[in-house]
DNA sequence: TGCGGGTTGGCATT
DNA sequence: AATGCCAACCCGCA
C-alpha cells in the first residue's frame, strides 16, 4: 500500500500563485512522490479569441513569475506548459506520466469552463486518474452561500451580502507552501503516437467556425504548432517553456500594468501603507479621470489571474479596521470590502444563472430592442448605421472627448476606472446609441486586462438596465459627468491628444468653439477630431423613449423557470466568410461543439474581430 | 397595497 | 456640500 506512487498534475487555471490556494493545498495534502505543476496552452484558443496583447502580456508574466516561484523553493521543478486542447492533451500526458490524481481550483463560468471540466473529469474517471478539486477563486464557496441563502438565489446585493453576514467571515487566507515534491522525468521527446495525431488534427478540424476559410498568418503559426513542430505538446524546444510573444506571434503589448503574484502582493502592501485611503474608501468618490496613479487599487487583474487571492486582501483590509478602530472605516457597498462582496456577488450570480453572458436563454435579463443585438441577423436586416456608431465608439472617435478619451485608455491600458466602464457603458447601450450590451461586453472581452466573464456580464446587466438596475432615467452625461472629477480636462488631453490645445472652457464639447478657437487650438472639429457621432440631446431622449416603451413591454431572455430557447429568433447559422460582421461565432446558444478550453477566460470567438482604428485621429 | 430603498445622474437651488 | 426636483423604474418588505 505505501509503496503505490502518488502522482499529481496541478493544473493552474484561474490561480497563477502559490500564496493562500486552496486547491494548492490539497493537492500537497496527498504527500505526492510526484508533482507536476502544469498550465495547458491551447493554440486554438489564442489564435481564435480576439484577446488584445495587453491581456496576454499580463498572462505571460504571471505564468513567468509563478514559474521562478516555484523553481525558488523545488530547483527542479517549474510550471510545465503543455501545448495543445486540455481535453486531448491532459489524458495523453497522464498516461505518459502515470498520473494518479488531477487537482484543479472550480472555475464557476458556466459558458466555458464548467463543460470543459466535466469532460476533462469524465477522461480522468475513465483513466482511473482520481480528481481533486476546491473552490478558492471567491471570498466563499458558492455551496455554502446558496446553503445558507436555504437554495434561493439573492437577486440583490443587499440579499446577498445579508446571507454572507450570517455566514461571518470567509475562511482566513492558507499558508503558502514553503517545499514542492520533485516532478518526475517530464518528457515527451518520442514522436507522439499517430493515433494522438489524428485525434489532435480532428480536434482541430471540428473546432474550425464555419467562416474561418481565410487562413490567416495566426491560424498558420498555430497549425505549425500543431502539425510541424517536432513535439508540440512541449513547445519549440522540448522543455515545457512558458510561450513568448515571438512564439505566438503576438503584437507587443502597450500597457504599464504587469502580472505576476510578486507584483500583486508588493502592490497591496504598496497600497496598504495609506490607512487613510483604504480605510475611507468610497468608490462613487474616487474619480475615474485620474491616472498614473489611479484612483483605485488596479488590482483587479490580479484577482482575475489569481495572482492575488480574494481572501489574503479581505483580511488585510479587516486587520487594518480592526487595528484602527477610530478611523470609522467606510462599509459595503462602497468600501474596498464591499468592492470584494461585489465580486463575490456576480460571480454567485454566474454560478447560478443560465446563460448568464448574453440576452438569449438569460432569464433574469430585459429583452429591449436593442440595435445590433444579434449578430446572426441576416444581412438584408443589418443596422449599417449602428454598425458605424458601434466602431466609432469601440475606437474612441464618437467625436466626444470624455467617452473617446476612456476608450482610448482601454485600448492603450487595458484597465480603465470603473466610473468610465459606467460612462462609456450607459452611453452605448440605454443612454444614447441604444446598441446592445451584448456588443459592448464583446469590447471589453478583447481589451480588459482584468476581464472577468462574471463581472463583464453582470455590470453590463446593470447599466444597460436590463438587471439589477431600473432607474433607466439616470443617464451620465458624456459632457458633464467627467468635468464633476475633471474641469481642466487632463485626463482628455492625455488620451485624446489632438485636443490638448483646446480651452478648458470648450475641452468637454469641442464642437461648439468657434472656429477661430479650434484653429488656434490646431484641431479643426471634422478634420482634426470628429463630429460628435449623435446629437447628444435628440440621442438621450429618443433612447429614454425606448427605455420606457421596453419596460412596457416586460420581455425578458427567458421566462423565469422555463428552457432557454434554441433557436429565438428563428435566424438562420451565420454563414461563412462574409466579414461582414463585427464578430461572430455564435455565441447566442449552447454550443454544439466542444467548448473551448480556456486559459485567460473569454469565449473562444470566431476569426473576426472587430477593427480597432485610430488612424483617423492618431 | 403601499412605501422605502436602490454602489456612484443632472440640474437648480440653498 | 446638501437638498429637492426631474419622472417614475423594480424590488423587498410590512
Amino acid at each position: 500500500m505505501s509503496t503505490n506512487p502518488i502522482k499529481v498534475l496541478y493544473w493552474f487555471r484561474t490561480d497563477l500563485r502559490l500564496h493562500d490556494s486552496p486547491a494548492l493545498l490539497k493537492a500537497l495534502d496527498l504527500g505526492p512522490t510526484e508533482f507536476y505543476p502544469v498550465w495547458c496552452w491551447d493554440p486554438y484558443y489564442v489564435y481564435n479569441t480576439p484577446v488584445g496583447p495587453n491581456r496576454w502580456q499580463f498572462l505571460l508574466d504571471s505564468m513567468k513569475d509563478l514559474s521562478n516561484s516555484i523553481s525558488r523553493i523545488n530547483q527542479k521543478s517549474k510550471l510545465f506548459v503543455i501545448r495543445g486542447e486540455p481535453s486531448i492533451t491532459l489524458p495523453y500526458v497522464w498516461r505518459r506520466w502515470g498520473i494518479t490524481h488531477l487537482a484543479f481550483e472550480e472555475d464557476d463560468d458556466q459558458r466555458h469552463s464548467r463543460p470543459r471540466d466535466a469532460s476533462i473529469i469524465k477522461a480522468a474517471k475513465d483513466a482511473g486518474v482520481q480528481v481533486l478539486t476546491s473552490p478558492g477563486h471567491t471570498l466563499y464557496p458558492q455551496v455554502q452561500v446558496m446553503a445558507a441563502a436555504k437554495g434561493k438565489l439573492p437577486a440583490s446585493y443587499r440579499g446577498f451580502v445579508n446571507i454572507v453576514d450570517k455566514i461571518g467571515p470567509p475562511d482566513p487566507a492558507r499558508d503558502t507552501p514553503q517545499t514542492l515534491p520533485d516532478p518526475g522525468p517530464a518528457t515527451l521527446d518520442d514522436p507522439l503516437p499517430p493515433e494522438f495525431l489524428e485525434q489532435w488534427k480532428n480536434a482541430w478540424t471540428d473546432r474550425q467556425q464555419p467562416s474561418a476559410k481565410d487562413v490567416n498568418a495566426k491560424n498558420r503559426i498555430a497549425q505549425d504548432l500543431a502539425y510541424r513542430s517536432p513535439n508540440p505538446l512541449s513547445g519549440p524546444t522540448g522543455n515545457f517553456e512558458i510561450p513568448t510573444f515571438d512564439e505566438l506571434g503576438i503584437r507587443p503589448a502597450t500597457t504599464h500594468h504587469r502580472g505576476g503574484e510578486s507584483v500583486a502582493l508588493q502592490k497591496l502592501e504598496e497600497y496598504l501603507k495609506n490607512k487613510e485611503k483604504v480605510l475611507k474608501f468610497e468608490k462613487p468618490k474616487t474619480s475615474p479621470a485620474q491616472f498614473n496613479p489611479a484612483s483605485t487599487t488596479t488590482l483587479s487583474p490580479h484577482l482575475k489571474f489569481g495572482t492575488l487571492s480574494p481572501r489574503l486582501f479581505y483580511s488585510r483590509l479587516k486587520n487594518l479596521e480592526r487595528e484602527n478602530p477610530k478611523m470609522k472605516a467606510t462599509t459595503p457597498p462602497e468600501s474596498l470590502v464591499g468592492q470584494l462582496l461585489w465580486r463575490d456577488f456576480f460571480h454567485l450570480q454566474q454560478s447560478q444563472i443560465e446563460h448568464y453572458h448574453q440576452i438569449d436563454g438569460n432569464r433574469i435579463c430585459r429583452d429591449f430592442h436593442w440595435r445590433l443585438k444579434d449578430r446572426n441577423t441576416p444581412e438584408s436586416q443589418d443596422d449599417v448605421e449602428a454598425e458605424k456608431l458601434l466602431r466609432a465608439w469601440a475606437n474612441g472617435v464618437t467625436g466626444f472627448p470624455w467617452i473617446d478619451a476612456i476608450m482610448r485608455q482601454l485600448k492603450t491600458e487595458g484597465w480603465i476606472h470603473h466610473l468610465a466602464r459606467h460612462s462609456v457603458a450607459c452611453f452605448l447601450t440605454r443612454g444614447h446609441l441604444y446598441i446592445s450590451w451584448e456588443r459592448g461586453a464583446e469590447v471589453f472581452d478583447d481589451l480588459l486586462i482584468d476581464l472577468d466573464p462574471a463581472l463583464n456580464a453582470g455590470n453590463w446587466m446593470w447599466l444597460s438596465a436590463s438587471a439589477y438596475f431600473q432607474q433607466y432615467f439616470r443617464v451620465y452625461s458624456p459632457i458633464q459627468f467627467g468635468k464633476k472629477f475633471d474641469p481642466n480636462g487632463d485626463f482628455i488631453r492625455h488620451y485624446c491628444p489632438e485636443l490638448k490645445d483646446f480651452p478648458k472652457q470648450f475641452i468637454y464639447q469641442p464642437w461648439e468653439a468657434p472656429l477661430a478657437v479650434q484653429k488656434k487650438a490646431k484641431c479643426v472639429i471634422g478634420e482634426t477630431y470628429p463630429e460628435p457621432i449623435v446629437e447628444e440631446k435628440e440621442a438621450r431622449e429618443r433612447c429614454l423613449g425606448q427605455m420606457k416603451e421596453g419596460y412596457a413591454q416586460n420581455r425578458y431572455g427567458a421566462s423565469s423557470g422555463a428552457q432557454p430557447p434554441t433557436n429565438p429568433r428563428g435566424h438562420p447559422a451565420a454563414t461563412a466568410g462574409h466579414g461582414r460582421h463585427l464578430t461572430h461565432s455564435p455565441r447566442s446558444n449552447p454550443p454544439k461543439r466542444k467548448p473551448a478550453p480556456a486559459p485567460p477566460s473569454p469565449s473562444p470567438r470566431a476569426q473576426k474581430q472587430l477593427k480597432l482604428d485610430f488612424k483617423s485621429v492618431a
